[in-house]
DNA sequence: CTTGACTCTGGAGTAGGGTCCAGACCCCAG
DNA sequence: CTGGGGTCTGGACCCTACTCCAGAGTCAAG
């Protein structure tokens, strides 16, 4: 069978994005220079339209466009398996620190509103109190 | 004891701030426009100070600027508590929310990395090839 | 008085990930 | 052949929370 050519607006409905942002990919290298008709309209393959799943999964789980096409070069050029272990541990490495100083934050906020009876006035309210007393060890910087 | 009074450069070292960042304050409305000397610089007060550490406060427990704008009118107008509550609680349900997606994002790819022996070259490799079929509930959107 | 540190203003730039637009082409059904 | 929808380009604009800049004025120590 053929490859199945079709132009920027069904890929994009194929994959579920936008048609700007399948030109934005391209600009950005994620995705190679479509190649083109005659009069100049992007041709895309159902390869691209893997690719662009394919990054728009990455990106569900919290990968950064550089991440992702770093992923997808060392996939292009066959690059060595360990290099994708890596990049895989670096994000959920990432993520445990992230969800670590999420959940510091969260409890802080629930002992503060456990302590707050939710009647008068904002003066003296635990809350806004306990947001004073905070002590900075500043865990969200990424 | 009189009012301690300090040009912005004082203010931020206090707070722990940079200058920059108390002037954009002021022009966002978290700080009311600070009293002028004669020659235009700004004074502020050991008031001003404490609303610069809350908002640093606030901003490490994950609020934006613009809660901490509405926070601060909410103490500024003596508003009622339950408002400021229900913003903890707000706030708390968003973190809650995060915390789960990251962390069902974190146990695909510990599950994927733990697939991988990490030898040869990305062609089969269990971590590219899981990105592509995760299906996408995507739960990160906030 | 001079020097160096500080402050003032308005405006531009940063990162990340797009989104939107005008004006010009192009393609296909009727 | 015409009309409506799709596509092209380059560039502007969105958001958040700053950060940096030039050029000019101010302050205090020596």
């Amino acid at each position: 069978m053929p490859k199945t050519l079709m132009t920027i607006g069904a890929a994009a409905q194929a994959a579920d994005v936008a048609i700007d942002t399948v030109r934005y990919y391209e600009r950005e290298g994620l995705l190679a220079s479509a190649a083109r008709t005659a009069s100049g309209y992007r041709v895309f393959t159902a390869a691209d339209v893997e690719r662009l799943r394919f990054i728009r999964k990455a990106k569900a789980l919290g990968f950064t466009l550089a991440d992702i096409a770093d992923l997808l070069r060392l996939q292009d050029g066959g690059g060595p398996r360990t290099e994708v272990r890596q990049r895989a541990r670096n994000r959920i490495e990432d993520l445990s620190r992230k969800i670590a100083a999420l959940t510091a934050i969260r409890d802080a906020l629930v002992v503060l509103e456990a302590q707050c009876h939710g009647r008068g006035t904002v003066a003296g309210c635990p809350i806004i109190e306990g947001v004073q007393a905070v002590s900075l060890a500043d865990p969200l910087e990424s």
